[in-house]
DNA sequence: AGATTCGCCCAAACCGTTTTGGATGCTGCA
DNA sequence: TGCAGCATCCAAAACGGTTTGGGCGAATCT
């Protein structure tokens, strides 16, 4: 069943029938029930192949996800911030179209989308310092929204960001405000944005009291659990071993913990330990009482922000640049308590 | 630059650059060289709308996550899933078409996908026993693979799945060898298929010893590290605990582990632990030395193999449904040992 | 009453490809 | 020489919508 044939069952012609189902005035109002009524009966639905030929717009946006070749880590984040988005595109009638490439092939991946046109715009996800990827589409023309910030890019782009530099500045003052002095950062990759702004963060907090940091306290490396025991253990062993640590996200909490706890030590009481959430559905942080004392801000909401910023900026391309800094909030949980004295 | 344009420059025919460019037979070499290099001059790439539209093809499979409006969660799988399934699918042009959408709206959706035609087929993602999607797809005629099986349904489907009740008999079986009696089961929400042949498996190796099983030991819930916590923690205080627990995935396995610890217990001394291992990149399971004992089955090769299906599957419908049954390997790590001795 | 506007509808062009159904000229063979 | 066959190319018709640019009668204005 397709317009055409519509039209003839209903005795018109496929431009009124057309009019009728998108709300244009110049309809007659009788008539466009009569149209909604037999597109209903039959289960018309325009073929969305020819309305994108025919509107010359995609009615879809990207989210292009780079594998990196030499750790194949898909971003664990990824899922709820995509369903937070998605939720939105559905709610506008756009597709989500996911283009996992080999990093080395995301510039290509980004080109082809334009010359292809299978998109109307993109989301950037995971940008770097001085990242690339912004100068390509800004060249291309194809509108975009970045999950994140590039701090060493000083022309104008839309983004969505949660305020990491406060957030971990908070953190550390609370541990500091605890009677910590020895704070272990276990970070992200540090040549992505968010890691050097939570480091920045921290070393305000630390720099504000007058302490020196101490490099052999800073970890930086992917976000795993792994990675988090391994930087937590080697923190600990130590000659004057951290006694809290900052981690970038639960995940990497997770595997502090395990390290704290394989030294027989227990979070909280020995150990203090506060971590950023995501707030992602499936790595909840406790139910009623919080596991871990976290900055949390949701990943999921960002997700929706982003995309509305993205199709507000589809909609009229000549608007400036929208951005959105996210403040994250400082819960406290099970995981942190005073210095002990030793 | 379209292909008209690219054709006027050449002299030539639209039909002749298409038939060039596509590779026909009946064009001559020497001006297929001539549109091949002028297309790469020109940076041009075919519209992919216009290509849908004529071919009749989306180049585009869907797959489609319903969110359940209650619990809200994202199945954490998801994003390596898709990532293999991308992999596959970037190197057969086709896109990955991601819908978000609430369950209860998720049989429209297929509806929808199919009468607007913006994919040639579906992933079906977490069946529950007798899923009403696959009787959906089959009736509206979109080729689709399921990622898991439904057991009550008899009628053949496309699937790709773990072997969940052999690798959780085994499992069971291995803890049972160690001398344990009381394994605790911390499974995912029952009416999903997975999950009871994960239950079936851990009866099947106790009835072949014996054992009567004790539904105070089986727990079935979401797939959260809480869900994970809570279940271990009230096994734990039972009059009579278990001295071991299977758990249906890492995040769970990390849940149970908190719970043990709380109760300043020890893995793999005082408690042993089997998880199920998904083998997700940002969820490894230890680097040399494994973390948990586990039954390991990579849900990312898994995503490879559906999309490969789904693929075969567009390419010649009238192909009987493939199936693929992965078994998952044991491996041994240092959350088990010998039960013991009281 | 005649001119103008308005409400409603339609034919045809268009979006950028693929595909159908020839057309043309050249080669080879009887 | 005549004709079939082949290699190469092309015009035009799809694909299924949207959009442009009217057309026509009835209502309104002067």
């Amino acid at each position: 069943m397709n317009l055409k044939e519509l039209a003839t069952r209903l005795g018109l012609s496929p431009t009124t029938v057309s009019r009728a189902l998108n709300g244009y005035p110049e309809v007659n109002e009788a008539t466009r029930e009569r149209v909604m009524a037999a597109a209903r009966r039959y289960n018309y639905r325009p073929n969305a192949r020819a309305i994108r030929l025919a509107t010359g717009r995609a009615m879809a946006v990207g989210h292009v996800i780079p594998i990196a070749s030499r750790h194949e880590i898909v971003n664990p984040i990824f899922a709820d911030f995509i369903a937070g988005a998605g939720e939105i595109y559905s709610r506008h009638d756009h597709d989500l179209l996911l283009s996992v490439v080999p990093d080395e092939d995301e510039h290509d991946a980004y080109r082809a989308l334009k010359s292809k046109g299978n998109v109307d715009g993109v989301i950037v996800h995971g940008p770097t310092l001085a990242d690339p990827r912004i100068a390509l589409l800004r060249e291309i023309g194809m509108p975009f929204v970045v999950h994140g910030r590039a701090s060493e890019i000083a022309a104008p782009y839309a983004w969505v960001d949660v305020n990491n530099r406060r957030a971990f500045r908070r953190a550390t003052e609370f541990l500091l405000d605890l009677g910590h002095r020895r704070i272990g950062l276990v970070n992200g990759l540090e040549f992505m944005d968010f890691a050097v702004r939570r480091r920045r963060g921290y070393l305000d907090a630390l720099a504000a009291r007058g302490l020196a940091a101490d490099a052999a306290l800073m970890a930086s490396d992917e976000m795993t659990e792994v990675s988090g025991h391994r930087a937590a253990r080697r923190m600990l062993a130590l000659p004057d071993p951290p006694t809290a640590f900052l981690a970038s996200s639960m995940i990497l909490g997770l595997g502090v913990r395990r390290a704290v706890e394989d030294r027989g030590m227990k979070l909280g009481r020995d150990i203090s330990v506060v971590i950023h959430d995501d707030d992602l559905s499936y790595m909840k942080n406790g139910e009623d009482v919080p596991i871990f004392t976290a900055t949390r801000s949701s990943v999921r909401q960002a997700g929706r922000i982003a995309a509305e910023l993205l199709l507000g900026l589809i909609a009229n391309a000549k608007d400036p640049a929208p951005t959105r800094l996210l403040e994250a909030e400082l819960i406290i949980g099970q995981s942190t308590g005073p210095l002990p004295h030793a």
